[in-house]
DNA sequence: TTTTTTGAATTACAGATGTAATCTTAATTG
DNA sequence: CAATTAAGATTACATCTGTAATTCAAAAAA
């Protein structure tokens, strides 16, 4: 299972969020939230791709890299062992943690219930 | 902010579910899950009251272990910065990718549902 | 064409982590 | 009392992480 550390993560999240991209174009992307040396960047990535979390194709002399691993695919495979690691695997208790701290806004709520709505629907078609 | 590694949060699992226990105690109930060696599981109870996640009273030569956080805390705060992490912190689409791997049961979704409700509900109380 | 810059590759190095083994000391057993 | 056992303390050691610096090679600039 694809294991990314914190600092590769905040990586990936950029490339996820635009791709391919040069390794000159995370670092500029990634500088205006995190304070972080290029050489760091550049060591992360490096990583990245030993892991294969990222493949790359060379332009030039420059690489351009892409996620191996879709966003929502490494969302799910993260949530899945998070749940089961602290909540043994059920999801409500970790939504009813979630909002006793950080009180969900009414906005998220809306969204949680609509959710539910849709999977108990789901639910429903699948044994009519 | 405390930060419990893998392997020590199942040793402080099987504290939570029942304390104080003695080391011995730990060591057997974690066996019965867990291929880990004693002197694994000593090294791990170490650690964990070096970082403040365990104290303990000396009982004769043993010691009395207990968490110095509640389980509950934790949890919450496990689940803020994962959810930050991974979902800029909304857990609504931590919800959804969650169901769409692994798929809830429908207890879990009727689980959901109601905590939804209560929330709700609580909304409405806040300001009325 | 020599110099400088810029990519990537390699090396660095301390702290965290997984996974124990060894040491020290006190209690228990012979 | 001597020997063994059993608690916790200390040490070990490879790998992973965070955070770079150094090196090497090619391209761009002077």
């Amino acid at each position: 299972m694809l294991d990314i550390s914190n600092a590769e993560l905040d990586v990936m999240q950029v490339i996820w969020q635009q791709h391919p991209c040069t390794a000159a174009e995370v670092i500029t992307r990634l500088q205006q939230q995190k304070d972080w040396h290029e050489k760091t960047i550049k060591t992360l990535l490096n990583r990245l791709v030993t892991k294969g979390a990222l493949s790359y194709q060379t332009q030039g002399r420059a690489y351009l890299y892409s996620p191996c691993i879709a966003r929502q695919d490494y969302q799910q495979q993260a949530s899945g062992s998070f749940v089961q690691k602290l909540f043994a695997g059920r999801v409500a208790p970790l939504v009813a943690s979630f909002a006793r701290k950080h009180e969900l806004s009414a906005a998220d709520l809306a969204e949680l219930k609509q959710l539910v709505a849709e999977l108990e629907q789901q639910e429903q078609e699948d044994k009519p």
